[in-house]
DNA sequence: GCGATACGCTACGGTAGCGTACTGTTTCAT
DNA sequence: ATGAAACAGTACGCTACCGTAGCGTATCGC
């Protein structure tokens, strides 16, 4: 979202990175509500004055930091739709399992109820998750391999709707079975 | 959860019931963290001391209320599979809509991602809303309208998990069409 | 080298929230 | 009627947090 500005000061990246870094920790560990900027100075080594110099309030670094957490988004290409969705769920599993958002994620979802920033900002980062998913029923479109009539969302909440559920509400495990069976039943 | 106990003080029933009456609006409107004790009991009416004198902490009131956001659970008997789903799906959606439950929800799972008491008390909430689903499931095995070998869970997961994801991450409308998709693609 | 800029440090002011102590009053049960 | 229990009201102490001000120092770009 925000650039390096061609020409940035060392000392205004590094302090930046910094801040960042310390606000993901906190993040991971106790979501939004968890991220104080007293702290994220103390633990960072960088002066509050100089983060309010950078961010106008806790509420932009926060939107600011939220919105870095999503990964490069890549859409494989394994021949069928089939192989492709298998290889994203798999993926998205592992993340779900271990990657830091993960854990953020909730803590946006509830912010966006209520925060109309917030919810910008969740919406933007759907979109980028969604992505490869999107590309990927596109192009089984395209070969024929699922009806034109479909609801591209309608896919992609069958695909990976059962694996948010499992992940943040029935807080159940995701095996290699249970992938096969979500694809299964949506690409049926 | 915690019951009359056959007799129980009016007074202390009145001020438990204000109590808890505005504890739910306030979880309704800001979250969980929406809730202050000061303001619960400033707006209800019931002096902070009575509060701390039924619950021993914030926290116990948060969870007391919360446990008991859960409708009473009603399992349909259309005759068929489809019908049963049709009309739990129909329900939930109606229930995602408008019901207060929905908008409290993910403060209680990004709460139950960190905090332990919180995390059981979602997995009991989450079991009661889950209920009806299982039960109508359950009828269908028995009547051979799905095969036993189907994981119970595995149906749940891929009837509810695409509602709950339009709700909260892909805020998209939910319709009939939609309900329709779903069915087919986890009773095929 | 030197001016401009970023920075650290310390100290505030202000707000909000949790949980407790104390005192006097109302309401229940018997 | 009377003792016991619950209650309201108020005033605290404590902590945590946000955001700002003032001042001196270090570091960058040129």
């Amino acid at each position: 979202m925000s650039e390096p500005a061609q020409t940035m000061d060392k000392r205004v990246e590094r302090s930046k990175a910094k801040v960042l870094a310390e606000t993901y920790r906190q993040l991971a560990q106790g979501g939004i509500a968890g991220v104080s900027v007293d702290e994220v100075s103390r633990i960072s080594g960088v002066s509050k004055t100089t983060i309010y110099r950078h961010w106008p309030s806790r509420s932009a670094l926060l939107i600011d930091a939220c919105s870095r957490l999503g990964a490069t988004p890549v859409a494989p290409d394994t021949g069928s739709l089939r192989g492709d969705a298998r290889a994203l769920l798999s993926h998205l599993v592992h993340q779900l399992r271990t990657a830091n958002w993960s854990s953020v994620y909730p803590s946006i979802i509830d912010a966006a109820e209520r925060d109309a920033e917030l919810q910008t900002m969740q919406a933007a980062l759907h979109a980028t998750f969604m992505a490869p998913f999107k590309a990927v029923i596109e192009r089984a479109k395209a070969k024929g391999e699922i009806p034109r009539e479909r609801a591209m969302d309608d896919v992609v909440a069958l695909l990976v709707g059962p694996l948010f559920f499992r992940r943040w509400f029935a807080r159940e495990e995701m095996d290699d079975r249970f992938i096969d069976a979500i694809i299964d039943a949506a690409t049926r």
